[in-house]
DNA sequence: TTTTTATAATTCGTTAGCCTAAGTATATTA
DNA sequence: TAATATACTTAGGCTAACGAATTATAAAAA
């Protein structure tokens, strides 16, 4: 078989294996899975504004804000409104919404560190090199990938209080 | 950094690449992301029934109804019932279908196998191990896989009219 | 053969996610 | 100060997904 083949295929598994079980565990968490990619920008920034988190999920602001209102109704975040620039909301998460997110498994995480970490050192230092390549040719037209390099350090030490962008 | 972060994120960075891309592409063509996959599954079957598709694209029979009923109206497929057992419904693709799913380019595909092909043989090579290495980790848990196998198959030749399972 | 159970597809009602357009409040700049 | 830009929200409309109920048909059991 072709290798572009070959290279295709595993990738579309990755997709397809990604999305399913991220479905899986979102419905476990109570949560669907944009709801929890939001809880973890939130949490990763410690405070965002919905504009950091629309430009970061790559989707419009007004989609945001209907997602904000139904993590609002379910008590996971706090909007507060800013005091530098009364324009703008910072997004907090509650003390619910901090235990969700960590509770919550990442779908990538949970099935797959654990084997990753398995590995030989010379197959992780493969994997993370090819990866990092199949990444780097997806991206290679204009899309951002900046913010999202922000989204692996995911056992990062929870948030601290003060809100980031109001030094 | 630590490698497991490091490929963490190169599979974010993977799926979202993916994921902000399929959606320019399928406005582009007029089609969901979602119609565009049930189009392509389709026409790698020659003839399938909305059964078989739910399988394969891990949704319920209710969603792929729902999803037949708009393509139909788009006038890109075509129930037939079925002469052999008559529960079921055979899925075909109209000539304006067959069309629009081989001129819709694939997200993965276009965008990546160019730059994949001009890749050293050694490097192609790694690449694909590793993305083996990494859906196989993904799909340790019983998502069967050989469906999904042939969606690689892109540049097939069209569908003969011959509806399968019904020999 | 008749009854029961299983399967295939659809319909209905609901929820989530996404978009665009329009509106409000606040900043910035000319 | 007036004009313009930015941040966010609201409203309206679509797609996608689900579970439950329904209909038609097939297969198995009595």
């Amino acid at each position: 078989m072709d290798r572009t083949d070959a290279s295709l295929i595993a990738l579309r598994r990755i997709l397809r294996a990604t999305e399913l079980y991220g479905r899986t565990l979102a419905r476990i968490a109570g949560l669907t899975p944009v709801q929890i990619r939001v809880l973890q920008i939130v949490q990763m920034h410690g405070s965002t504004t919905p504009k950091q988190i629309s430009l970061q999920m790559g989707v419009s602001q007004a989609t945001i804000s209907t997602l904000l209102d139904r993590l609002a109704a379910k008590a996971m975040i706090e909007r507060q409104r800013s005091d530098i620039d009364r324009r703008k909301t910072n997004i907090v998460l509650t003390e619910t919404g901090r235990k969700a997110v960590e509770g919550a498994p990442d779908p990538l995480q949970q099935k797959y560190v654990k084997e990753f970490e398995a590995l030989a050192d010379w197959e992780q230092a493969m994997i993370v090199a090819a990866l990092e390549r199949v990444a780097a040719m997806l991206n290679a037209s204009a899309i951002d990938a900046s913010p999202l390099l922000d989204m692996g350090e995911i056992h990062r030490p929870p948030a601290p209080e003060a809100p980031q962008g109001e030094p």
